[in-house]
DNA sequence: TATAATTACTTACATAAAGTAACTAACTGA
DNA sequence: TCAGTTAGTTACTTTATGTAAGTAATTATA
């Protein structure tokens, strides 16, 4: 019945972007590099799952991370030429959600 | 902390499409009107969450359920004008894919 | 000197989501 | 009456996520 198998780098993508959070992270460091308590506090994920998916993220080469040996430590996440090329898919989501979303969902 | 506030309608947006399987139904559905059974097979997911899926995107009004009473019965699910709409977003999730995905991920 | 503060995490535990496999309902054809 | 078909549902297990406290490294403060 596997009619219509789907492209398995398709899938790959849709398998990234469908995690919780992961999309929300890229579209936060869209405007710039963060550091992990300000993507935390802005999105209101968990840290444990926030360096989850950080780590994971670089492991795919979308985030970097970089250390800066201040006081106290500043780490500063950042995207990747790969990270940044997933703007356009963004910008779509944002449109939609624009044209077709309430603007009070559940008051 | 709560610097950049983000737009409730994107975060909306992307709550449903970061919900696992839902951006792949959405993409089988693409591609005209499919059956539970169809679905299921071709994509991999379980009977118990494709059933939710269906249901939550109905409700979104992003899919529509239709009942043809043949023998045995048969149930079509397809995309809504709302639905359809997020096909830019799919095709900028697949140029991506195709661009930045190695061919082969895992041998 | 001890205590507190800061950042970037990790750990242990609790709850929610997803997977598995068997089951049901409604119908028909053998 | 029994088997077959589709579209689910149910009970149970495994995995993912949330919560809250803890850690390490460093400096500032009482």
């Amino acid at each position: 019945m596997d009619q219509s198998a789907i492209c398995p780098r398709f899938e790959k993508a849709m398998s990234i972007m469908s995690q919780r959070w992961t999309g929300l992270v890229i579209y936060q460091l869209l405007t710039g590099p963060k550091r992990f308590c300000s993507l935390e506090s802005s999105m209101g994920i968990s840290g444990r799952v926030l360096s989850d998916r950080l780590k994971e993220l670089e492991n795919q080469d979308i985030v970097k991370r970089e250390v800066y040996p201040e006081t106290p430590v500043r780490i500063e996440y950042s995207l990747t030429e790969k990270g940044r090329a997933l703007e356009p898919m963004m910008k779509e989501i944002e449109k939609w959600s624009q044209t077709w979303l309430p603007v009070e969902p559940t008051p």
